[in-house]
DNA sequence: AACTATTGATAAAT
DNA sequence: TATTTATCAATAGTT
């Protein structure tokens, strides 16, 4: 664009390449914007010109979480920290970053906690809306979730007590049986006159479910 | 560019807003590196499609540089600590604390955006989703305040539009009697003859509501 | 900052 | 997705 082509390498003059920077500086940003808005895209964009100043967009005037998002996405990078070698100059500087960090942390917790919006536009405070929304959504499924793998192993459980139980009072039948075989060939001797008791059905097992005293 | 202009709002059509993003993301990134190269600039830019796939330019491949940077300048500022009588010892200890105080922080913030809910027990979710519940509650009601606040604002400005256009309407109304008489005056006179024209009701305000050419 | 000739970017078509 | 083409947009050099 413009008179003549351009060569892909800095511009030595300076009134040039100052006058370039801003123009392109503008143009940038601007295409910046239109991304976003024409695709539905989150942009971030920072520009330090040579003397150090500060130029940025971001989407929704949102800097900070979209940074954030950018962390996590490549948070195979993060740095180990601790390198015995350096200096303790480096040091101040990472602890102040690690601050500010902390602060912008528990600006947004204290957003996703409702409290703080007064400082949030409009547009923040329908973003936020819209991504506790979907938050909410994502922890109740889970919690469905949960309660569904509680209920069904509830159930297991009691299937396999109920038959245990079933299993036991077999038992206990047979057991019967065999005791009143016994009685009637002993009928004769006066010595087994032992008190008896007719039982039917299933019996109370101590083991499983009966509850001598249901008391308190 | 292309064929004929366009509108800057998102793109409704799927496939034309992908391909538009796919066009326009390297014709971004490529402008990105174009003024980094000629103006000597240090760029970083970020971009996340619809989708949340990641898109990233930084000049000489150094985002994190760069992010700290920024960081830096817009954080750093306030936190010139400095403390030179602190030993380097101490200093790892600090870091390591605040360290773990950002994961914890992190690790809240995931939760509270529905991510990461794998490791929480049914009681913890409980809890997650009565606090994003109420938060959501103070969300809405800071935005529903806001809107009224803006429907109210609109209001007052509509009657004073509606006040200041019926004066103006007025005013034309009196120029008019006025010409009318003038001319019932100088009816003799031929160098009187001025078109006229009958006006009724509402103006176009030139500095209110009309807007030529919203184009991108 | 404003202008304009020219190249560059890209929307739509293929 | 890649290529082509017709248009509009950005901007380099100039004033």
């Amino acid at each position: 664009m413009g008179r003549g082509r351009v060569q892909l390498r800095r511009i030595e003059n300076k009134i040039n390449r100052q006058v370039t920077f801003s123009k392109r500086r503008s143009g940038l940003l601007k295409k910046a914007h239109e991304i976003s808005v024409l695709c539905d895209a989150e942009v971030a964009l920072i520009v330090f010109s040579t003397k150090g100043k500060l130029f940025e967009y971001s989407t929704d005037s949102c800097m900070e979480r979209i940074l954030e998002r950018y962390e996590r996405y490549s948070y195979a990078e993060r740095q180990l920290l601790a390198n015995d070698t350096e200096t303790c100059g480096s040091w101040t500087l990472e602890y102040a970053k690690l601050k500010a960090r902390i602060e912008v942390l528990q600006k947004n917790l204290r957003h996703y906690n409702g409290q703080d919006l007064d400082s949030l536009s409009l547009r923040e405070l329908q973003n936020l809306e819209q991504q506790l929304d979907s938050a909410l959504k994502h922890i109740r499924s889970r919690k469905n979730q949960l309660m569904y793998e509680s209920i069904s192993d509830l159930q297991k459980k009691d299937k396999a007590l109920q038959e245990q139980n079933n299993q036991l009072a077999k038992k206990v039948k047979e057991r019967e049986k065999e005791i009143c075989e016994q009685g009637e060939w002993e009928q004769q001797d006066p010595s087994s006159l032992v008190p008896q008791q007719t039982t039917h059905g299933t019996l109370d097992l101590p083991s499983t479910n009966s509850q001598a005293n249901p008391t308190v």
